[in-house]
DNA sequence: TCGATAGTTCGATATTTTTCGAACTTTGGC
DNA sequence: GCCAAAGTTCGAAAAATATCGAACTATCGA
């Protein structure tokens, strides 16, 4: 299986991260990771076709928000913390405690 | 000339603010009006026909991040700073801090 | 009132994203 | 080796965005 390409910490670009964030689905995701740690793509996918759910996380995955490694069948979704608090300092946080009304 | 809305602070979304940063152009919008305060939209178009330029500014308006007032017969454009920063503490600072290379 | 200036709105086209089924790949278990 | 599970990739069609010219609007000044 190819590996996705995911950005080194520096190459990754505000506006990709903002691009990736914009869809309800995949900010939802991102919190999720942010709240569970990690998980595959099943468990996070909501109703929604393999095909769709994979192209979201691929989406995260080349914005640098997420990294994925193989756990047996499964691939495990993650969140790059670290690299993305290093990169744009204060902005999972202020995705995370974002109240939403 | 009728009244672009714009969303009261708590209708702000966070979907609709990465959304419209996800655009380089009106990203660069953002951090310009942070840094010099007001400035008419001619003051920042970069080229582009009037239409594009006025459909970015657009898209900043509704989703909560600027507003606009007459002045004259240019609009005044501000970034809506104290609102952003209530709704999504730290965004703002987040966002002009981040050094892209 | 006439021009000029600064934007906005409209409409059409181009570009980008999203969506989803079908076929394919990888890994683990029997 | 064969089968099932979990994703990925491909391709096509649908939806959302962006772009730009042309016509329109509002305001100021002469």
């Amino acid at each position: 299986m190819r590996h996705a390409r995911l950005p080194a910490p520096e190459e990754i670009a505000l506006e990709d991260v903002f691009h990736a964030l914009s869809d309800p689905f995949r900010l939802d995701v991102v919190r999720r990771l942010a709240a569970e740690g990690e998980a595959s793509c099943q468990a996070l996918e909501g109703d929604r076709p393999k095909s769709s759910v994979s192209h979201h996380f691929r989406v995260l995955r080349e914005a640098g928000l997420i990294r994925t490694r193989n756990e047996g069948v499964t691939r495990m979704n993650a969140l790059r913390r670290d690299d993305i608090e290093r990169r744009f300092p204060g902005l999972l946080a202020c995705i995370l405690t974002a109240k939403e009304d």
